[in-house]
DNA sequence: GGGTACGGTGGGAGCGCTCCCATGTGTGAT
DNA sequence: ATCACACATGGGAGCGCTCCCACCGTACCC
């Protein structure tokens, strides 16, 4: 009876139809066991066991895919050229995020570049043919046609990092108004009185909230509005020097800078020093990412910490959610639970 | 008018087996057109294709994989735990450049992650019983079974670092004693006489070179072996922060410093600083890495260059070429072509 | 003119699984 | 004892593709 089944071939994995004959029971049985059905008697799912322990069974996952019309398989989505700037910290992070809460659940994590904007359709395309349960997106821009042209299909989406106040796609954000509003405010409770403000590119929606959080801190400790202390980069650290000349040149008795990240803080850092500012005994300054730089900077950069592995974690169960029960991808009405906003954190250095 | 057919079947993608009715033809017919088969006439290729890209035909993967026994996916396994040290510049570039190269070919990229030891042996099973087509192993550490548990199933594998000069398995690996030695040598032609490095654990076969490389640096210049000023340590900041002290101890007059990571070199920054050595005028200071924190440190720290995407685009080309034509996993006898090493490059900034 | 070859083509037979319906087998109620 | 209804189980019918063999027609040969 094995000998038919060892017959087939030398490295060949054993099959269900191979389980079911060496437990002595049907193919539709050892089905069972493998999904976790309720309806087989103890003895008979101790029997299958048994026999998939022996043979070291594996399920085909092609065949399963196959049959079930499922894929067991998530794709995250990353836009390539753009994804580079915010990459250093955020990538990897994610990704051991997104792959660890996977991992418990047998999903496979697929890797997917998303090129130009004519491959994005493609892209679109491809996913909703290759059946993945579920599409993650990290970084994309607003003016990025992907998540519609996603929706579109009725594949379930997640995206990381809302693209606007409004965002109709289930979503994972950190809370950037919040960690902005946190570290102007740590300013304030140092002594700081003239705090400014280097932003990136404001049609970024993480960007201007950042924004709004300077500038509700500000509010409530009692200080006027006053735009002479803000000055729009881009991300860049070469952005980060340039904001950091035009507000030394507007406000030359500045006694603080909130840098929208920790990039643009080291460009702004490398300003202030070529003017002869101390830092931080001039000038404080804050960063946002709490990135490998932060650490290492001179002094040690004070920034606002974002829980992305905890936010890759998050994706994964809200895809989980999105793909599992209703399988539909449908925006629900109501109050959207899947909108999710993690806490941001203060790591206080010595530059502040 | 493509777009239109496309996407108004909201949910069901078509099949072969229609695009060969739009076409008039047979589903063999299209199968050949679509694995670019030249048994097929012109007109009638033409006429297929028509069909295919009026009903946006993209083929089933799962379906493909079944009926074809291959799956047309390579699985990149990054070692969580350990992969954490390396994992700066590393991943995200490895990643992007495998990426790059797989996507060319229409292969899927899938991460996993390796836990334990007791994981990786379920995790070797996996991919034996998913019919991955190949798989890439990153840093692993010379006494990981995956590697030889992967080869014992025969699954094409390549290695990113050989384990040993002796690596039995297909590997991309960078020139890590050109680049030590390329960087010891400038610092002799910057007149540097006394020249310590801080290495890595030397069980990492990456680390033995690098100090093989500066060692080798240092006799070709005729200066004798002087084991005073090697100081071992294991790849992180705070190792690098002791074994900078115990070379001050050691040598009090040393008046350059190569670490053979950046972030060993960035602990054994902080130690000069605290000493009172100014970098460079005192002592010149060389990472290896090139990382982001390399570009930020103050003074900007000169360091070795790995091209870390281009291994990765090499590591995927090499799979390819492993899983493709011969489809066997058995180690070719003869000289091997299979083991790259990608050269280095020498980033010199304001610490040398 | 008939025969031979061969490029082109159609379609059957699975790949290993899930889904679901039909078929036991046991329990409790009547 | 009979019926009803659960629960447990077996196995047929595909999922969409590739592989391969049989078949058709045409060009070419004798």
């Amino acid at each position: 009876m094995t000998a038919r089944t060892a017959r087939t071939r030398g490295g060949k994995a054993p099959t269900l139809e191979e389980v079911a004959a060496r437990a002595g029971v049907g193919r539709g049985t050892v089905s069972r066991v493998i999904n976790g059905s309720p309806r087989v008697s103890a003895p008979t799912r101790a029997a299958v066991e048994a026999a998939i322990a022996e043979l070291g069974y594996v399920p085909n996952r092609a065949a399963r895919a196959l049959a079930a019309n499922r894929a067991d398989a998530i794709a995250l989505v990353v836009p390539e050229p753009e994804a580079r700037f915010f990459a250093e910290p955020y990538f990897s992070d994610i990704v051991s995020g997104v792959g660890e809460a996977l991992a418990e659940t047998g999903m496979q994590l697929l890797l997917t570049f998303a090129g130009g904007a004519r491959e994005r359709h493609r892209l679109a395309q491809y996913l909703a043919a290759h059946r993945v349960d579920g599409v993650l997106l990290v970084s994309v821009r607003a003016d990025d046609p992907l998540p519609d042209l996603l929706a579109g299909t009725g594949i379930p989406t997640v995206i990381s990092g809302r693209r606007s106040a409004a965002e109709p796609l289930p979503s994972v954000d950190s809370d950037n108004a919040g960690g902005a509003r946190t570290a102007v405010a740590h300013l304030l409770a140092r002594g700081r009185r003239t705090i400014a403000t280097i932003t990136g590119r404001l049609e970024v929606y993480g960007a201007a909230c950042r924004l709004d959080g300077y500038r509700g801190a500000l509010t409530e400790a009692g200080h006027g509005p006053d735009e002479s202390l803000i000055a729009v980069a881009d991300f860049t650290e070469e952005g980060g020097r340039r904001a950091m000349r035009e507000l030394l040149a507007r406000r030359p008795a500045l006694d603080a800078v909130f840098a929208a990240s920790d990039v643009m803080a080291a460009g702004a850092r490398q300003t202030l020093r070529a003017a002869g500012r101390r830092i931080p005994d001039d000038v404080a300054l804050i960063g946002f990412d709490d990135s490998a730089i932060a650490r290492h900077m001179d002094p040690p950069l004070t920034s606002v910490r974002q829980p992305i592995e905890e936010m890759g974690r998050a994706m994964a169960r809200l895809i989980l959610s999105e793909a599992g029960p209703t399988a539909s991808g449908k925006p629900e009405p109501g109050g959207d639970p899947r909108q999710l906003v993690l806490p941001t954190e203060l790591v206080v250095r010595g530059s502040s």
